[in-house]
DNA sequence: CTTTCTGGTGAAAGCGCTTACATTTAGGTT
DNA sequence: AACCTAAATGTAAGCGCTTTCACCAGAAAG
C-alpha cells in the first residue's frame, strides 16, 4: 500500500506538505502542489481514512442506527441520509438495533468505537435516560422518531397521535362505526401514540373503542394477516380496520381476500406510513403520510449544522402527518 | 475519552498487558486479567476501533457495495449479510453504487480507504476488467450477481437465463401465446440473461418473440406502470406479460387495473425475484424465486472462509431459480 | 540597508493501539 | 545452591496520518 511517505519522497517534499495538498487547508505554492499531485497520480495513492481519522480525531462519517436494514420505511430513511451526507462528502455507517435494547446499545457502541463524528438514532427499545446519558458522552446525537424531554432540540419527530387521529377520523367520516385496530407492538411509543389518536377520534364521535377489536401486531405483513384472521374468528362485527402501518394493512388485505371478502366493499382498510408500495396494493391504500425522507433529511441537516458547520440549514423538530386518500375505504351511507 | 493507557495505569500494568486481555490472544495470569477487567469497567473504557485498525491493519469490517440502500431486494441482501457477519463479530459497512460506473468506483474507493478486510460487491455498471484489476489490489473481493471469467471462484450468481426461461415456460404451459415483456434496463446483464431465457422458451414452442411487445423498464414500480400503459396503447394484443422483476409486476398490475382490467382474467402477469411483498399484491404474484438471502449468506461465507479462516464453510457459486406458483396467471383453454 | 512581515515548507510529536523482542519471575531439576 | 525453562509481563517501535512550531526566503516598509 502506498503511503503519504512514498508520495512525499517521490515529490521531493515533506510529509506535512503532502498532507497539506491533500486537505488543501493551508497555502502551498502551485508548483509544489502540482508536483505532489503528480506523485500521487503516479503512485496511485489513496489516503488511508483510518490513519487520517486517528490523527485528526475526525472520521468524516456519521453513524446511523435504525431498527432494520430492510423494509420500505428504513430503506427510505437510509437512502435519504446517505444521499444527503454524500453531497458533503461525508460517509454513513449503518447499524441495526433490531428493536432490542441490548442490541441497540451494542450498535451504539459499535458506532462510537468507529469514532463517528455524530450519530443519527432511530431507536425504540433503549430508555430515554440512556439517550440523555449518551448525549453527554461527547459525540453529538440526533434522535429520529422520538421525543425526549431535555433533548428536544435534538429530536426530529412526527406527531403520531395526530396521525392515528386522522386515520380514525377518515374512517368515521366515511360512515364507519365498527372499527377494528391492528396495532404495532404495544410497548412501542409509536404504537401507543397512534392508538391514542385513534381513541381521541372515536371519543370525538361519542364512540368508545371496543377493546376486543384491538389486536396487537408486529408491524410486519404477517402480523396483518394474523391480526385480520383473529378479528374474523372473534365473530365481532366490524366494517373497517385501521392498521398500525402499511405492511400490516397489506397483510390484512391479503387475509381478508383469502377469507372471501371483496375489498373495499366488505371491508375498509387504512394504513400508516405511506410507504412506496402502498400505491401498488389493491385497492390502493388510504394511509397516513409519514414524511420519512424529509425527516431523515432534517436529521442529517441537524448534523451538518451542528457538527460540520453548515449553518445555513434550518431545523424543524416536529412534522405533521396528513391523510392520503386512495381507494381502500368505502363510503357507507348512514 | 479513556484510552488503553489510562486503563494500564489504573490496573498497574503495561499497555501490552491491557492489549492482551482485550484481545485475549496471549497468556495472562488470571489475577492480572481480573485487575485489568476491573480497571476497564471502572473507567468505562471502550476500545478505539480506528486505532486498533491502524495498528493491526485488520479492521474487522467488510465493505458491502450494493446498488441502492432501499428496495426489498437490496434490503434482504443487507440484512442477510449483516446478520451473518455479526455472528462472528464482524461489522458491515454499506455503500451504494446507484448502478453508475463512476459512483460504483467511488464507493469501492471509499470502502478501500476504510481498510475493509474484504469487499462484497453487487455492482452493475463497472466493467469486468475493473473487477479483475481490483481483485489484484490485495483486498479480497467476492462478486454477487455476476459471472466473471478469471474470477469464477469469487462469483456467486443466479442462473438468470434459466429464470427467464422458467417464467416464460410457465406462461406458455398455461396456454398463453401472446406474451409481452417489460424488461429492466437493457444494458444490465441480468436483464439480458432473463430476456434470453424468455426467448429460449418461446423458441422451444416454435414461437418467435414479437419485438414490439418488448418494453424497456427500470426495475421500479413506475416502470411497470409505464410499461403496461405503453403496451396497452400500442394496440397489440397480448394475454400475458412477463416482468423483469416483481416491482415492475406490481406496477403493471396497478396500471392494468387502472385501465379497467380484471386480474388475472384479462391479463396474466409473472414477476421475478420473489420479493417479500409479492405475496401481498393482488392477485398474489407468480414469480421466479431469487434466493437473495442464501446468496448473500454464501458471499458472506466466502469472506468468512477466505479472510477470517472459518474453513468449515463450503462455497457454492451458482444458484438455481425456481418458479413460485401463485394466482396471477390464468390457465387458458386451448 | 536594516527591520518586519508573511507565505511556504520541514521537523517532529503525537493519535490509541499492536506486537516483536527483551526481561523478569516462579517453578522445577539435578 | 546453581541452573534451566516456560510463563508472565514490560519496552518500545511502529501503523499512516495531522498539526504545532520553527525556520527560511523574499517582499514590503522604514
Amino acid at each position: 500500500m502506498v503511503t503519504i511517505y512514498d508520495v512525499s519522497e517521490r515529490a521531493g517534499v515533506s510529509l506535512a506538505t503532502v498532507s497539506r495538498v491533500m486537505n488543501n487547508n493551508a497555502r502551498v505554492s502551485d508548483k509544489t502542489k502540482a508536483k505532489v499531485l503528480q506523485a500521487m497520480a503516479d503512485l496511485g495513492y489513496r489516503p488511508n481514512a483510518i490513519a487520517k481519522g486517528l490523527a485528526s480525531s475526525r472520521s468524516n462519517s456519521v453513524g446511523v442506527l435504525i431498527s432494520e436494514l430492510h423494509g420500505p420505511f428504513y430503506g427510505m430513511m437510509m437512502s435519504a441520509i446517505e444521499t444527503e451526507l454524500r453531497k458533503h462528502d461525508i460517509h454513513s455507517i449503518f447499524a441495526a438495533g433490531h428493536s432490542d435494547a441490548a442490541k441497540e446499545e451494542d450498535a451504539v457502541n459499535f458506532l462510537l468505537s468507529r469514532r463517528c463524528d455524530a450519530l443519527i438514532l432511530y431507536v425504540e427499545a433503549v430508555s430515554d435516560e440512556f439517550l440523555v446519558e449518551l448525549n453527554k458522552r461527547g459525540t453529538p446525537i440526533v434522535v429520529l422518531g422520538r421525543d425526549i424531554k431535555n433533548l428536544q432540540p435534538q429530536c426530529i419527530n412526527l406527531d403520531n397521535e395526530q396521525g392515528g387521529y386522522l386515520a380514525a377520523k377518515y374512517l368515521l367520516d366515511a360512515g364507519h362505526r365498527d372499527i377494528a385496530y391492528i396495532s404495532g407492538p404495544l410497548w412501542k411509543v409509536d404504537t401507543q401514540d397512534r392508538l391514542a389518536g385513534h381513541r381521541r377520534a372515536l371519543a370525538e364521535h361519542q364512540l368508545t373503542f371496543d377493546e376486543s377489536l384491538l389486536i396487537e401486531g408486529d408491524f410486519q405483513e404477517e402480523g396483518g394477516v394474523d391480526g385480520l384472521n383473529k378479528l374474523l374468528s372473534s365473530g365481532r362485527p366490524f366494517t373497517a380496520v385501521a392498521c398500525g402501518n402499511d405492511e400490516m394493512a397489506a397483510g390484512a388485505m391479503a387475509a381478508a381476500r383469502d377469507a372471501g371478502m371483496t375489498l373495499p366493499d366488505d371491508l375498509s382498510i387504512v394504513g400508516f406510513d405511506n410507504v412506496a408500495y402502498s400505491r401498488f396494493v389493491y385497492p390502493k391504500l388510504c394511509t397516513v403520510n409519514y414524511p420519512v425522507r424529509e425527516m431523515a433529511e432534517m436529521a442529517t441537516h441537524w448534523v451538518l449544522r451542528q457538527v460540520y458547520d453548515h449553518t445555513r440549514f434550518e431545523i424543524e423538530n416536529t412534522f405533521t402527518p396528513v391523510m392520503v386518500e386512495r381507494n381502500s375505504v368505502l363510503r357507507v351511507q348512514k
